[in-house]
DNA sequence: GCTTAGCTACCTTCCAGTAGGTAGGCAGTC
DNA sequence: GACTGCCTACCTACTGGAAGGTAGCTAAGC
């Protein structure tokens, strides 16, 4: 029942690993079908078109996020905790590289030519992102366990910018301990006092 | 004299702009064929390969930013009136619209699928631009100008991912100011004693 | 007997790149 | 000053392959 059709799953992930290494334009339905070992047509049968098959991609990744973050939420109590959770989330995927890269941290550098509906859920993802991230800021700030030098909203912008850039220097070295460089100060900043 | 052949510029910037929007696959040689005015074959007489093209637009883009960067450290002496002349730079080819984001930036996302000589320079502009940030962090933090959390590199490592992350998120809300917001606290909390 | 999941064969369009030609400019030379 | 040779900057016409996508078939399973 839940593995109803693997084959739909394969192509999505087989996706995601093509969009993360690079962009939209970066893959076609040949190299899915040579992936996954199926034949062109037949990745069609799963997904009519690119722009259905990258939006439901980016639609899952979204609920795949918000459904993290809800448990980051419940089993995690404090925080700063919370941030050193979701930045070691990021750590792990860069390290061992399965995903070094978020899917629509890339797909938004290419906004200006990305499919209307694909371009709507990127957008979504951040306004998400950044939304829940103020929100940790906030509570953080309530709790005194987060020291904010600016309000939450703009702090949290920051966080995510420093995230995203973080992951394209990892990139650009190819060094993937680049992103912990980056954001540890980043942390300490926000969880002692000074 | 200077004005040798327009028409291998026009192709360049043309090939800037695309690239800017949406990366290494997202245009094409037709594409600039259209802008500048003339056929398609008649731009391989300027670039004989499409990696011809982007290996040339990016040395010559990294070119400019030294030479822009140089000029900046002669014309202007205090590190922290350097580092808000840099971020004012990107602040109005945002907000103008003209180029909104950094070539080096765009393509870095898309690395792994880059022909290795494109790679090759978007990696020495990244090592490049690191080392000066890290010169006048340094010089800052000598001068008693700068107040750095860290050492003068990871501050300057830190500062670089948040410009990017910074343009991937204004151009993600379709909101030039966005890239103002994040940056600002940034420059604050290095030039002002906390 | 309808649905699912795959297939072969094919279409149109676009892609980077090539072949080969033309028109004009600028030497040098008789 | 006309002729020759060469160069630059384009052009038309084309190639081979890859792109996204379609038509219509088969085989299996409930």
């Amino acid at each position: 029942m839940s593995t109803v059709s693997s084959t739909a799953d394969d192509i999505l992930a087989c996706a995601r690993t093509l969009i993360i290494a690079g962009g939209y334009n970066g893959f076609s339905y040949a190299d899915i079908a040579d992936v996954v070992g199926i034949r062109k047509p037949s990745v069609h049968h799963h997904f009519a078109s690119k722009v259905d098959l990258v939006r439901t991609l980016v639609s899952r990744y979204r609920e795949e996020a918000q459904a993290g973050l809800s448990a980051l939420e419940r089993n995690v109590a404090d925080p700063a905790d919370q941030l050193r959770n979701y930045v070691g989330y990021w750590e792990a995927c860069i390290k061992d590289a399965t995903a070094p890269f978020c899917v629509c941290a890339l797909l938004a550098s290419e906004l200006p030519i990305l499919p209307e509906e694909v371009a709507l859920e990127v957008r979504a993802h951040f306004r998400f992102l950044a939304s829940w991230l103020a929100s940790v800021m906030e509570r953080g700030k309530r709790q005194g366990r987060l020291h904010l030098a600016s309000t939450a909203r703009v702090e949290a912008e920051g966080f995510m910018a420093t995230v995203h850039g973080a992951m394209l220097s990892a990139r650009a070295y190819g060094d993937p301990k680049m992103f912990g460089t980056i954001i540890r100060p980043l942390l300490d900043r926000l969880s002692t006092r000074h």
